[in-house]
DNA sequence: GTTGAAAGTATGGTCGA
DNA sequence: TCGACCATACTTTCAAC
């Protein structure tokens, strides 16, 4: 990790990888066009400097049975340090719990949910999360459907007029 | 897309591939504890039954120049059908929008946003969030840190006794 | 970055439980 | 039907330039 300067071939192959990770070092070297041997050096040292972080499946959440996402926003009594950082820590241990994130502002927390049913949400909710220690209050919005839902960061923009943002 | 019953050892390659996408075949085959050919054929099966959707490199987004990941919360004036589509579809075509949920309750959508800095996003709320048709307001929270972000379903949990939900 | 070679991987065919 | 084994083509990866 560092402040590397990246050339337009190492943006191409973070591109192509967010967007297809499974792509053989080869098909991903004619893309970005460069043989493939210096292509997987570059892959290697991408990950090795953190700009790559990892490689994930997306699996169909609804026919794996977890068929409700929540998101839910949460304020704690106490913002000290020890104490956002124990909300964090119990946050974590939430298998059920997929993203977590300290937001500026009224709400200290938004987690993002991945639940069997609503059943499973509401007693996670009640069992766990609003009696967690310091939580002052919870609010829930159920995803009625996901509009959209990209990984990563939006390359496209960066080659473009960003006109439309 | 379907019903078929997925046994065991297909659920253990949707959990190896959620982890490590980039994983061999050969690999995976070793974990899950088969031979390569018949775990390939199940990978290719799992892909054309909509159950693995794609895979993607996660892409370390500060580094890259996306400093800041906001969430906005919009409510519209109509919530009429071609309404919702319509924004909807505004929504998609707006890059660094990466995610777009309808939501229950007084808020009608989450934005999940990336943005290189304040000042873009601010263009961005401005310009064209606000200004878009139908939008009655929107609310924005910057995030602070992430304290946890995993992609996907908590395969964990489905083995466990879900007693920490 | 290129070339070329060695090792490892993907993948179709075929057989047997 | 599904997995194992085999054979071939393709990919990865290293060394030399």
């Amino acid at each position: 990790m560092s402040g590397h300067k990246l050339d337009p071939i190492d943006r191409k192959i973070l591109m192509e990888l967010q967007d297809d990770g499974r792509m053989t070092n080869v098909e991903l070297s004619r893309r970005v066009g460069i043989s493939a041997p210096p292509c997987l050096r570059r892959v290697r040292s991408l990950e090795e400097s953190g700009y790559i972080q990892g490689y994930h499946a997306r699996v169909n959440a609804r026919e794996l049975g977890y068929e409700v996402m929540v998101f839910a926003m949460v304020s704690l009594k106490s913002q000290a340090g020890a104490d956002l950082a124990a909300f964090e820590a119990r946050a974590r241990g939430w298998p059920l719990v997929r993203e977590c994130f300290m937001l500026n502002g009224e709400i200290d927390f938004l987690l993002k949910c991945m639940a069997p049913n609503l059943a499973a949400f509401q007693s996670f909710l009640t069992d766990h999360l609003t009696a967690a220690p310091n939580v002052a209050s919870v609010k829930t919005s159920l995803v009625i459907r996901a509009a959209k839902d990209e990984p990563g960061i939006p390359f496209e923009a960066m080659d473009t007029v960003a006109d439309n943002a």
